[in-house]
DNA sequence: AGTAGGAATTAGAATAATTCCAAATCACCC
DNA sequence: GGGTGATTTGGAATTATTCTAATTCCTACT
């Protein structure tokens, strides 16, 4: 089996697990989030899928998104008023938004970190989400 | 002096000690942030302004909006993809986005919470902003 | 295997918050 | 009272995202 059919099957057992048709689109479009760590807008996604696949829509894309989104197979995360990124890491982490480069950088955060913050809230307030965003300089090395 | 020209006298003040001209238009976009504690939109803000100002303009309100946040008398909250909202709250606080609702909740924070927040970060990365965003339901009594 | 029915994709139009622009008005100084 | 820069204004422009309606694709069933 070549190493192109196993990420296929890797992906697409990861689309099925979430019960969702494992289209070509779908699968290309988690393919391009998975394979680098950062924080891509759709019309980044949509640039980095067209080279394997100049016939998708944009508006493929955003459905896909919001499919892989909903499913939880990828994070959304929205800094201000700029466009919407996405974030393949699904471990629970923060968000540093450096206003130098504009890049967004994921902080690690200590284990059960998001449920101590729960903990701040009064009683009769049940969060399903929390979002830790930073905002600053970050050290250029 | 009657209350109103008190209330004047005091939104003037204000104004004046951020180093901004007390225009009528800032002063009353100031004033009707000021007096619900809540989170308007540039959108409700403007309906509420037009009651006592019948001849702003919509851009108007944004420029006030805009200046109000940078000298920092207002502040801004940015959640999920929806209009942006104004928040009179000064103090370190985090914000409960009710999902059912809609509505914006201020969440007061114990002394030096977000400072202690900012301690999460790895070496080299300085936070100007920390911003704590939950959201969920809210008890309904 | 052939087909009906629903899901997914597509191109392009529509939406809507916000920003931009250029002209009019205003406030303050001389 | 005129000059000057700041502010306001209405309307156009921008732009990320959503919507629409038509087409294509799957899948289940006979
Ligand atoms: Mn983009
Ligand atoms: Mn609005
Ligand atoms: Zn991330
Ligand atoms: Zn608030």
């Amino acid at each position: 089996m070549s190493a192109q059919s196993d990420k296929h099957a890797v992906l697409c057992e990861k689309l099925k697990a979430c019960d969702i048709r494992p289209t070509p689109q779908r699968e290309v479009v988690l393919k391009v989030i998975l394979e680098k760590r950062d924080h891509p807008t759709a019309d980044e996604i949509f640039a980095r899928v067209k080279a394997s696949m100049p016939t998708i829509s944009l508006a493929t894309v955003y459905n896909c998104l919001e499919t892989l989104v909903t499913c939880g197979l990828v994070r959304q995360v929205n800094l201000e008023r700029a466009p919407t990124r996405y974030c393949p890491n699904l471990q629970e982490h923060a968000h540093f938004h450096d206003e130098v480069t504009g890049k967004v950088h994921d902080v690690e955060l200590p284990g059960d970190f998001m449920d101590r913050l729960r903990t701040i809230l009064p009683a009769g307030f049940d969060a399903s989400t929390v979002e830790l965003n930073f905002r600053g300089k970050a050290a250029t090395n």
